[in-house]
DNA sequence: GCCCAGGTGGGTA
DNA sequence: TACCCACATGGG
């Protein structure tokens, strides 16, 4: 079932190139900035960023406070998300030498742990850095998953975030490459037909069972 | 003007 | 454990 959910995706969508970011540095903010967000509003804060040449490691240690919430403020809840890029930041800096690369680094599980220990990454963000910017095989669950897998009945209400991570790394070939594109298409597809009140018509899923209600 | 968005953490019972 | 709530901007 969900091998066949992704091949109806890939087929309408073809390969998304996900995550949207020229840089592992920008797909950790990215990650963090786009929290209960809509990514029109993240992109603006990352443009801000770059202008002010603040998308590099040593740049986001640098910057003061007061500075990054104000580039990052069209992002909304910007000081939470300046706190949460300071404690990122002085995270990697302080046990893993400012080098992404070692913090993802050794089996996922262990990577994973060492991610959510930082303030402000709860396994969503945890898994988008994992898989975007370290290629690691998380599959990254988020609200258009979620919305899109209960409409179709494959998932239930009371599979929590874990439930439903499971779920897919147990029924999907084991590969980064492939929980990449999937979850990027969820995004797709859900941004299209499954955001608020919008409805199924002309989703690639629409002939799959679903409930109509809302 | 209202609702919502690619969550997380803190508080209360 | 299971709910609430704050955080806050910008688009529809």
């Amino acid at each position: 079932m969900l091998l066949d959910v992704f091949r109806r995706l890939h087929k309408a969508y073809g390969p998304q190139e996900w995550w949207p970011a020229d840089s592992p540095v920008e797909v950790v903010v990215g990650a963090i900035l786009t929290q209960n967000t809509a990514w029109s509003n993240v992109r603006k804060a990352i443009r801000n960023l770059g202008e002010a040449d603040c998308l590099g490691w040593a740049a986001l240690r640098d910057v003061p406070v007061p500075e990054l919430e104000r580039l990052i403020r069209p992002s909304g809840t910007f000081r939470v998300k300046a706190a949460r890029l300071k404690s990122f930041v002085a995270a990697l800096w302080h046990d893993h030498g400012g080098d992404l690369g070692r913090l993802l680094s050794g089996p996922v599980a262990v990577a994973r742990q060492r991610l959510l220990r930082v303030p402000g990454v709860g396994p969503e963000t945890a898994d988008a850095i994992l898989l975007y910017a370290g290629n690691r095989r998380s599959f990254v669950v988020d609200a258009y998953t979620r919305r899109i897998l209960r409409r179709h009945f494959i998932l239930s209400n009371d599979d929590d975030y874990e439930a439903t991570r499971a779920l897919f790394q147990q029924h999907l070939p084991h590969s980064a490459r492939l929980y990449n594109e999937y979850h990027a298409l969820l995004v797709a597809v859900g941004k299209r037909h499954c955001r608020g009140t919008a409805v199924c018509n002309g989703c690639p899923l629409s002939d799959l069972a679903h409930d109509e209600r809302e």
